[in-house]
DNA sequence: GTATGTTTAATACAAG
DNA sequence: CTTGTATTAAACATAC
């Protein structure tokens, strides 16, 4: 049998599904995300089938990100501004392909609704306040005119920094009312300042809003949270590949 | 305008 | 045969 190589499928249709193509675009990337294009670079890169015909393949790729629940659209950074989110994969979910191996799918990936709730609520939040903190530097650079006297101020963040009515973040989801779930990527927990051992009291106590850090932190980490999130659940990885150029099988991790 | 997302529908196909 | 999954088309909305 000859050794697959990097065109090996050649012209010819390549055996994984759509949500295996995508799945290995996006963990093949080194932050395990990536936006719509560049999936579609890493498929068209590598499968030269599929640099035809791509509006057909394409609009499938996208019905799948968007039907998919083992498929989880990230907000965008403020710091890394560019078109579209970007989509990672659900952390429960790698355990969707059998052995690890994507040519078999072991069954579909979906979430039950609290979870997708809570999920999405999370994530709402999250772009939520992206969308606060770009308002907040369209409208209020440090030194420009600023237009709003207490723009600037740690509590625009909070009280109501866009000029949308309807946009203010939604604090509620923000901000810790009682024990929620400990899950690896709550926005609780990226604002605590110690996740887990912190014996002693938070040094603003005084503070009803302790959101003065700049969101850029919480951001960042929620990233970083969400990355260890999903190598947690494949540590040690459940599956690679020897090169990134061969695509025919996977060898499981023993 | 194009690109990105969301959703519904129809069909085919495989597994059980 | 029934059930669930994969693919494709298409309508539609939203973002850039």
């Amino acid at each position: 049998m000859p050794r697959p190589t990097r065109e090996s499928y050649g012209d010819q249709k390549p055996p994984f599904s759509y949500i295996a193509l995508t799945a290995m675009a996006i963990w093949s990337s080194p932050e395990r995300m990536l936006p719509l294009s560049e999936i579609y670079r890493f498929i068209t890169d590598r499968f030269p089938y599929y640099r035809r015909n791509t509006q057909r393949w394409q609009n499938s790729l996208r019905h799948n990100l968007s039907f998919n629940d083992c498929f989880v659209k990230v907000p965008r950074r403020p710091d890394r501004p560019g078109k579209g989110a970007y989509w990672t994969l659900h952390p429960q979910a790698f355990d969707m392909f059998e052995n690890g191996s994507l040519l078999r799918r072991r069954k579909r990936f979906k979430l039950h609704k609290g979870e997708k709730d809570s999920l999405n609520a999370e994530l709402a939040a999250l772009a939520s306040f992206n969308r606060a903190f770009l308002a907040r530097q369209a409208s209020g650079p440090p030194q420009a005119s600023l237009q709003n006297g207490s723009l600037y101020s740690p509590v625009a963040l909070c009280s109501r920094p866009s000029p949308e009515p309807l946009e203010a973040p939604d604090t509620t989801a923000l901000l810790p009312a009682g024990p929620r779930p400990r899950r690896a990527f709550t926005i609780d927990a990226l604002l605590e300042p110690e996740p887990r051992r912190s014996p002693s009291p938070p040094p603003q106590p005084h503070c009803p809003m302790p959101l003065p850090p700049p969101y850029l932190l919480a951001a960042q980490r929620y990233h970083a949270e969400l990355l260890a999130g999903l190598q947690q659940s494949c540590l040690p990885p459940l599956w690679t590949w020897r090169d990134t150029s061969q695509f025919s099988h996977y060898t499981l991790n023993s």
